[in-house]
DNA sequence: AGAGTGATGGGACCAAGTCGCATCACTTAG
DNA sequence: CTAAGTGATGCGACTTGGTCCCATCACTCT
């Protein structure tokens, strides 16, 4: 595979953080990105399916370790369990790196409907992924959907966490989600 | 206000609406929808943000209704039975109009993803709403958290349910929510 | 040296969304 | 009854996100 300057993907996605830092999402054109990257916006589009996907990838790679992660649980586990084995299995993609970047990102995404946007379907899609993998070994449609959502709920806040402390994602996540956990069993009904 | 022919608005979702089920989302200019219903593109965009809202028109309305439920709730009441109510304030938008629409609606937004990302957005609004008024009675920021999101669930399998066997959306929520809360709190921990 | 391959550049093109200005229907003051 | 005012609409120019097609370049392998 020929190539001359490499890591034209890298290139694009520091080139958008940085501009979108600067002069903020909206004033950002991506054939501005693809400049400062070297590069036109063609190629841009040949990365990234749109302008705000330079911002969430990698997350094909997160699907498949949370399914991993979820059918590799004990034979008898419970859901939960099950969504904290999916929890630590991300642990892995939580570089050094991503977590340096984490704070800009995560004020870029805020600060812009159509990223928040992105950033709810990606969850979504997590939230989804987890359901069907839960059902793949047996849990009830609703409890694989219970469990899910307080998974992703507790991803959420883990990645929160982790940014500010550091360490080993796979620990955080386990302790947010028993927080989680705990919270949810302790809630009361109508009566 | 001067107008002569009324109810631009819902000529111009009913027309979205219509088009999407026909040809497809993707396949559907606005410019097209706009004169279907008598209009141009101009007066869509007055209406209606971008391409995406015709199909989420009323949800500020939600809004104000979760945030009434919750601070209406009694005094002692947990943070499940405020969000409960927030549940059972809005059904009074779930008329028989909304109902007759739904299937086609629901079809046309899980066949694209913009769509399903806008949907995301508005039911992750739906939590942090439902979040920041369990808050202001005093809700813990956890406990806000979980039930929030447990209530969207409710809300999101009650909406449903309702489509298939109508009556009183209040009813079939407050169902829902009972049975998510039951999955909820029978899910056990690692150990 | 020459064919093949994968990444890039470039430009035409369409649709979403913005903006400023003119216009029309209708209301209300005089 | 007329004239000014108001709100909704029409219109056209413009920017930008996103698609498509084709040419080109760097590099590999035979």
């Amino acid at each position: 595979m020929g190539r001359w300057e490499p890591d034209a993907r890298e290139r694009l996605v520091r080139a958008a953080l940085d501009l979108f830092s600067e002069q903020g999402y909206e004033n950002t054109a991506v054939a501005q990105i693809a400049e400062r990257a070297g590069l036109t916006k063609s190629t841009y589009f040949r990365h990234f399916r749109d302008k705000r996907e330079v911002l969430f990838g990698g997350q094909d790679e997160l699907v498949e370790l949370l399914i991993a992660g979820i059918s590799g649980a004990p034979e008898g586990a419970g859901a939960l369990v099950a969504v904290e084995g999916a929890l630590v299995a991300i642990a892995v993609t939580f570089t050094e790196e991503r977590r340096a970047n984490g704070p800009r990102r995560l004020a870029v995404i805020a600060g812009n409907d159509e990223l928040r946007e992105r950033d709810a379907l990606k969850m979504a899609g997590f939230a989804r992924t987890m359901v069907e993998a839960l059902e793949r070994r047996g849990v009830a449609e609703l409890d694989a959907a219970v469990a899910a959502e307080l998974g992703v709920l507790a991803l959420r806040r883990g990645y929160g966490e982790w940014l500010e402390v550091g360490g080993d994602f796979g620990e955080v996540a386990r302790r947010t989600l028993e927080e989680v956990r705990v919270a949810a069993a302790a809630l009361e009904g109508a009566e």
